[in-house]
DNA sequence: GTGAGTTGATTCGATTTCCGAAGCGGCAGG
DNA sequence: CCTGCCGCTTCGGAAATCGAATCAACTCAC
């Protein structure tokens, strides 16, 4: 019910899921987020790095836990389901 | 990523994963949203019954669509990756 | 049929969150 | 030095969220 309360916040899927191809820099992860607002990465960041979903590396640059990975794996089904989603969308709106 | 952008906000995963179990009421609904407020309840409700996720039946209850229900399908690695994540949080506080 | 209780739904002012742009100190290279 | 990039902070305004009051409709008891 946490996992819902945090995920419930914006952004907070959309950093995990950037930060699944290996460490990124603050203002990179920034960049890929849309340009989201750099106040609010910060706050999300810190709200992660107390989860241990995301760890900070010597050179400051942020990269997934282990824990953290598993999110992004418990993740890909919805990623998955949001494909159906979308062409069940389409075929509403088309003709 | 529109998903992550309709998830990401506030209530709405909460919302999906309260009406797995059938039909509910608009008060019900709220109560099992930790008494969310009724306003922002009936917003996310109009945002899920547009996206397809949820019907509203002829006596008014809500409940899941198919669609919807694949969200829920979608969710649940989710729910089992967070045992995981509250099993280790605890071992970090503890002692 | 009238009065009390419940339900889905709306309104509105207050609070919280989010945004975005500017700026900080630190650290390169030229 | 100066310029440019970096992680990060500050701050004022905009937007999302809250909470409590309120409404019309419906039920049920009496």
């Amino acid at each position: 019910m946490a996992a819902l309360d945090l995920f419930g916040r914006r952004w907070n899927l959309r950093i995990v899921w950037e930060l699944q191809h290996g460490p990124v820099g603050f203002r990179a992860l920034q960049q890929r987020c849309d340009n989201m607002s750099s106040s609010v990465l910060r706050q999300r960041l810190t709200e992660l790095l107390d989860a241990h979903l995301v760890t900070q590396q010597p050179d400051t640059a942020y990269t997934l836990t282990d824990l953290g990975h598993g999110v992004y794996q418990a993740l890909r089904p919805l990623a998955r389901w949001s494909d159906a989603w979308a062409s069940a969308l389409g075929e509403d709106g088309e003709h």
